[in-house]
Parts: C-alpha cells; sequence; structure tokens
DNA sequence: ATAAATTTTAAACAAACATTTAAAATATAC
DNA sequence: GTATATTTTAAATGTTTGTTTAAAATTTAT
C-alpha cells in the first residue's frame, strides 16, 4: 500500500483547508474537519496536536499560495504594462478558482495578526522584486509616474479582488444572476487593466 | 429615571454591535456580549429572544450604515469629479472610524448570504442615484467614459476599503508601523482619486 | 398602599465543543 | 512467525455553548 491511497495526513490536511476556507476558523469544529475528511475525529490531534496547529500550518501554505503566482509574475522581464495584464489576469483567475481564499485570508489576519505572521520569507521576497527595479527606471527616465511599490501593487490588486470577496453583495445590489455576475466581472478586468495603465504610463 | 440611565435593550445592542463587528458571529459568544454590555447573561434572550436575532437586527444597521452616507453624496446635485472626491473621503474617514465594519460585512455575507439580505429597500435607493442620470448624460454629451453604475462604483470604492480592510497585511508586507500607515493612506487616497477621475473624465 | 406587570437574577439545561484515553487493528522489523 | 511500532477506533473527558427556568427585585397602575 504505497499511492493507491492517499496518507490519513494528508487527507486531513486537504480537509481541513477546505472547511477552514469555507467557514474559517471560528465556524469551523474538529468534527467539520474529520467528516469533510471521512476519518475518525481523533486523528485530527493524533496528527497535528490541536486544531489551532492545523489551521496554522494550513494558513502559512494558503497564504503563500495567494503570494507565489503574482511573485513569479512580478519577477518576469517584460513590459510593464504586460505585466499588469497578467497579475490581473493571475488575480481574476485565482479568485475565480479559490472563491473563499482572499476573503480568508483578509478576515483571519484582520481578526488574529500578531498569531498568524511567522517567518514570512515570502513578504520580503515580494518587496525586492523585478517590478520595483521597472518603477524606478521608469520613474528616472520619464516614461512612468512616480510611484513606490506600496503604492500601485494595492492598486492592481483591489479592483478584481473586491467585487470578487464581494460578488453576493455586488449580486444583488445590482441585480445580476451567477452568469451577469461571470459576465460583470470581465468587463470589471479589462477596466480596471485600462485605468491602472493610464494611470501610471505616462503619455 | 428617564434618560439618565441607557435602557438596557439599547446596551446590550450596542454591546452586541461592537463584539460582533470585532469577531464576528461564529467568534461571538452570548456570554461575550452579556460581559461587554454589563449585563446578566440571560437578558440577551429575554429582549433579543436569540443570539441569531440579535445579530440579523444590527446587521441590518450596519449595513444601512455602510450605504446611507455615500448614499448622500451620490444624490448631491455637484461635479462628478467633486463628487468621486466626497465619496472616496467619506469612505476614508468610515474606514478609520469603524476599521471593523466593511471586513465584517463582506466576510458575513460571503459566509451566509441567502440568510442577510432581507427587504434591503437601501440596495434600491443606490441604484437609483442622481450619479447615475450623471453618467448617462455624460456619455451622451461626450465628456464621460461610457460607463454604468455598477462598473464605476466599485472602482471607486475599492482602493481605500481594500487597503483598510488588509490594514495589517498590508503593514507587514511593507514594514510599515501604525503612523507610516497613516501617511501611506492618506497618500494612496489621493492616488485613487486621480487614478479614476483621468479614467472616467475625457479630457 | 397594594396588586399587577415588568425587569433582573442566579442557577440550571442539554447539546456541542476540543481534546484525551486505552484498547483494537494494522503495518513493520527481525 | 513473532515481537514491536504505528495507526485507527469508540468512548469518555471536562468545558463552553445557546437557551431556559423560576424566583427575586423593581417598576407601574390603581
Amino acid at each position: 500500500m504505497k499511492c493507491v491511497t492517499e496518507k490519513s495526513e494528508d487527507k486531513i490536511r486537504e480537509a481541513a483547508k477546505r472547511v477552514f476556507l469555507k467557514k474559517g476558523f471560528d465556524g469551523t469544529t474538529s468534527r467539520d474537519i474529520a467528516k469533510e475528511a471521512d476519518m475518525n475525529i481523533a486523528l485530527t490531534n493524533y496528527y497535528f496536536r490541536s486544531k489551532e496547529k492545523l489551521f496554522l500550518e494550513i494558513f502559512k501554505d494558503v497564504l503563500e499560495e495567494y503570494f507565489q503566482n503574482m511573485l513569479t509574475i512580478l519577477n518576469k522581464d517584460i513590459d510593464i504594462k504586460q505585466k499588469i495584464s497578467e497579475i490581473i489576469d493571475n488575480d481574476f483567475a485565482m479568485m475565480k478558482q479559490e472563491p473563499d481564499l482572499v476573503i480568508f485570508i483578509m478576515n483571519e489576519i484582520h481578526k488574529s495578526p500578531q498569531r498568524l505572521f511567522p517567518d514570512m520569507s515570502i513578504f520580503r521576497q515580494v518587496r525586492e522584486t523585478h517590478l520595483k527595479k521597472q518603477l524606478e527606471e521608469g520613474a528616472a527616465n520619464g516614461t512612468l509616474r512616480p510611484m513606490q511599490l506600496e503604492n500601485i501593487l494595492p492598486l492592481i490588486k483591489c479592483g478584481v479582488e473586491f467585487i470578487f470577496m464581494g460578488k453576493e453583495i455586488h449580486k444583488e445590489l445590482f441585480m445580476m444572476s451567477d452568469e451577469d455576475f461571470e459576465k460583470y466581472a470581465e468587463e470589471q478586468k479589462e477596466h480596471i487593466k485600462a485605468m491602472v495603465c493610464n494611470y501610471l504610463v505616462i503619455g
């Protein structure tokens, strides 16, 4: 019995991720996780010692998942307009694939930030990215509006993430069905690309 | 004994709002609320019948609080650039005064949308606002890029709300202190105003 | 002043909670 | 094949949960 059956530890980890993302830490019980993993309730603590430890392990993975693809794009040696477009497309794809991810991260960090920041080397990687150099060069030679990474990056990300985080309220507010929203989100994505690029790139 | 002492029902309502906003529905216990209100645990159910009913009542108020000021500005008969600026300033002030409000609304609706939308007449009011007419007129006479209300409104609101919802992660990611963040948020606010107006207003 | 209605209290309720136990089942080592 | 180590199980642990109870305190009405 090698890889035909998945290891119990991994089954629990994956089930826990699904449940935590959907219900949050406070809304998730050990029994929810055991049931989702189709395993005995005691195994959660056998493998991970506590609900808290299991959560922290998963949260770290989720936070890295959130930054990893973006980081790869930020470091590509491509035109800045193209780079912004790719980040937004990537964000958009991520929100469609994992609709719970961003609101989960935001909410958990908001509720207890101190508990959730371990040695996050990924943060340093984001700060020291190739985009930073592009911004400095562009500002120096007058092709880009002078802006810091910390100013432009949220402007790139907020548009897509905001409408997906608030998908249900936007649907209700503007009386959209699920398919209406899908079309709307695509429109919005293109507005964001154009708006941010127009603002950053001079001429 | 008229207004010298606050009515118990209101004390509980206000305490519950503070606790719910901070900890969310799942993270809040009836005892948390009773303690915050400095009242006996049984009074929550005496006045509101259940934690759920108390929550729904408060959520409705909070959602209206979120939209009310914006709605007033949306209906003012002022220049569209000025209007956008005022909405953003208003959003900014709201996020400073009630930092938990937007992430609370987003997260609760995300977790269980069906349960939280009663007869929200405020939604209709937002859809039928004076800004909508301004957008139509501007598109017709070529002064504004043709855009629907549902496209421009999130672009106006997402910038400020996103950085405040993610205040702690932005502080950690960009190594900012609280006062750094305050300065940064002000910068960001001006970027957003300029970016959105540049995009919407032609010429 | 007294009776009735309302508000507040301490105590209790069963259900759900995270976690632990110790035995049973299974896999691994020799 | 037997002994040892690992994994899984059902059951129980003590706490905390939302809610209820019934009596006590207080306010209101007559």
